[in-house]
DNA sequence: GTCTATATTGTGATAGAC
DNA sequence: GTCTATCACAATATAGAC
């Protein structure tokens, strides 16, 4: 593979990522994701074949960059509030970088449930590890009781909320200023550490 | 207007619901709106000139149905604890009912965040007051001291987030079993009260 | 490997018979 | 009001020159 191909290879996966993020995979358009490789509709093909191995693609990228960064250490033996300050400060430093993927995994996961599912699985996304942990932790008495499903949602859902609502959020909380939003998004990490470790406390 | 043609329209609109919550805009086809609602193509461009204007008709729906309904009494002087039983409890009765709501509104948002921006904030929703109570709330020593803008976003995260990942969550945490789950958002009800409330004490 | 041109199919929309 | 037939154009994909 000459340094040329793989070049252009790497153009074509930056401008799709860009198009797929903006758009989703049924508003993208192979034509917008050229232009903005500055290239021809037809290399696309060349190198990908199709519109759905290039959206697959970026998928798989998208996903396997994001998913081990922010399950790791959730089945260490730390503590609670390690574990939970761990997950936090993941989450939301690797998203504050790549603020779309929330929204578009949330997009993909309703058009197409058991593709994503199914590579969740095999990447190890499995809670029962984290749950069991959890309930030792409320068995010791070091949390209240609190059904631990709940509560991994509970921890996911303050991670996710603001980016995948942010066009709406950043508006009507922050009259669109980006840079205020921006800080408020850093703020969240101890913010939402707080707010979880509060309302667990016995 | 006669019977048959309010009927005609209801089916559009019914049929227009299914696909475009479950395919969004760029997903849905005129066609198997058409096939969902027994009829031709031709009739929907009779009734609705255009996608673009029956999706319109649709979306205004949902959202007049949904943000009332949900925004009601946030305003009023009720107890803090009050304030958010209500809206937790109306919240997740009403997504409930029509759960693909949340991640419509979502991936419409991200499609065209002004659009959604400017309904919304001609519904009035409009948080200040509500942000306004809060910092009461806070200055009178009825709940400790936290950014209100924070603690708004995570009870709407709370409420949310099960429905937004709803194909994810009831696979991974509940074997896909829908009654299982539909159990478990019910409980949510209570349980996200006692987790805000607990987070939010003296 | 990269381009232009074109094939092929899909899709929103309209015309016109009934 | 409802249908069939069809238009016009958009979008994915491929053929073939360079």
């Amino acid at each position: 593979m000459s340094l040329k191909e793989t070049d252009t290879e790497q153009i074509i996966l930056m401008a799709a990522k860009e198009v797929f993020f903006k758009k989703g995979y049924d508003g993208a358009r192979m034509q917008e994701i050229a232009d903005e490789a500055g290239m021809n509709k037809a290399l696309l093909h060349y190198y990908f074949r199709s519109k759905d191995k290039l959206f697959e693609a970026i998928f798989n990228d998208a996903f396997q960059k994001f998913i081990p960064r922010v399950v790791e250490k959730m089945n260490s033996n730390a503590s609670f509030e390690e574990k939970v300050e761990t997950f936090v400060e993941n989450y939301i430093t690797t998203i504050i970088e790549v603020p779309q993927i929330p929204i578009f995994i949330l997009t993909e996961l309703h058009r197409n449930p058991e593709r994503i599912v199914g590579m969740m699985k095999r990447m190890g996304v499995q809670p029962q590890q984290i749950l069991a942990g959890m309930k030792q932790d409320i068995k010791e008495g070091k949390i209240r009781d609190i059904d631990p499903r709940h509560l991994i949602i509970n921890i996911v859902a303050l991670c996710v909320f603001p980016f995948a609502a942010k066009p709406l959020l950043q508006n009507i909380l922050f009259d669109n200023n980006s840079g205020d939003y921006h800080k408020f998004l850093l703020e969240r990490k101890k913010e939402v550490c707080q707010f979880i470790i509060n309302s667990v406390k016995i």
